[in-house]
DNA sequence: CGGCCACTTGAAAACCTTCAACCTATGTGG
DNA sequence: CCACATAGGTTGAAGGTTTTCAAGTGGCCG
């Protein structure tokens, strides 16, 4: 339903606000943004288990206010394979604008909001930028650009740097925080290319080797290194 | 050495010129690409082994015109990683943009030509669209964005999956054509997170399995499935 | 020629997956 | 409130794949 899309009916559209006004607005642009530069609309909120785009649907964009949203492809032979997350602040469906359709299926892992983010005709015409440009900016900070940085290493390792790399992007108080995965053994390991048996011994290995603390999907980085 | 451009349009001191009088601008752009779009420097060629960027320098934004690029990080311990390749109308550096400065050193793989993108201001003021605007898509397109397709897969399958990538990424005349892989045994395994040992046997392995035609660098798709 | 580098091959060791069983929470219906 | 079902998690042992180590080949260039 795109019938008075260059008309701006911003009053008339339901939640369709500026940025700039929304008290979040850090999480997702950082640090100040000015007034008028970028326009979403909030979605209402996705329970844990809710999907917010099915792979093949058609071009959205979204990004994320809180939660954690996962991102599978389903593979010819029937698999499903995570290839993603995302957390507050990160894109999701930027591929579709490039594809025409999405490329994954994203699903909220925790409960999650999302604000959907209006493209003002990408493909053609020509644009205000500020928006673009800020898309630009996040596309190139968007992680997983370059190929899986813990290729190669072994399974401890591996499961070491996705958490590491996790608790990064999360917008974690302090470092040394505890924090809540908001995904399965499976699932870790289905992103890792690795066993769900290989990720819980991993986790072991590493609880033991006091590089961080686990308990059930509760995980503390920690130890004297690093 | 390229002071024999026929560019009707002198407007820029050095040789910057619109990519709309570009022979290969398909290449990089796709379809037909509108005059006073956008503006590149063709930069001097590449030998093979020659570097684009390295790991830490500052921002800069190429887009590879002909040959290729392999894309490389050194981690903490010293050793240094392929995350990975970019073919002719891919874009390399456009993280720096994100992160202030190259995420990666890139070196030609093979005598490559690129160009290079001026950025209006990235990251403050407001552009006139059209660039940004393609950047996006590019870096919506950009390979190796949701992470490794391959994760997980046995090492022979890593290797068709890279393979295959490879081959449609290249424009090649026909997908039949034998064409040469510019990478050494040693960078693909370091790309797919494999022993140099394995991609040969993996190689071989297709082989015999008709799947592909290998003869050194050489590879030609073939095999009656897929 | 000699050196270097990429590539290849074989065998043993290390690692990861698979399979199977069991455990622990959580939620549902009786 | 308990019994049960379910989903996620954990553990052990066997088997397969990949890595590592070691040695050898072939091409290219000073």
């Amino acid at each position: 339903m795109n019938t008075s899309e260059r008309t701006r009916n911003r009053s008339s559209a339901q939640s369709e606000t500026d940025c700039a006004a929304c008290p979040s607005n850090r999480r997702c642009w950082g640090e100040a943004l000015p007034a008028e530069t970028v326009h979403a609309r909030r979605e209402p909120p996705l329970e844990r288990g809710a999907r917010l785009l099915e792979q093949g649907s058609s071009a959205a964009l979204y990004i994320v206010s809180s939660g954690c949203l996962v991102l599978r492809v389903s593979q010819p032979d029937g698999a499903q394979r995570v290839v993603g997350l995302r957390l507050p602040g990160e894109l999701v469906g930027l591929e579709s604008y490039a594809h025409g359709k999405q490329m994954y299926t994203a699903q909220a892992a925790s409960p999650s909001t999302v604000c959907r983010l209006h493209l003002p005709a990408l493909g053609e015409g020509a644009t205000r930028g500020g928006l673009l440009e800020r898309l630009l900016l996040k596309s190139a900070a968007q992680p997983d650009r370059a190929s899986a940085p813990w290729a190669g290493l072994p399974a401890v390792e591996r499961v070491a740097a996705f958490i590491e790399n996790y608790s990064q992007r999360a917008h974690l108080p302090a470092r040394e925080d505890p924090f809540k995965l908001p995904l399965t053994r499976a699932d870790i390991g289905s992103y890792l290319g690795l066993a769900p048996e290989t990720v819980v011994r991993a986790l072991g290995h590493l609880s033991q080797a006091q590089r961080l603390a686990v308990r059930g999907r509760t995980v503390r980085l920690g130890g004297p290194t690093r």
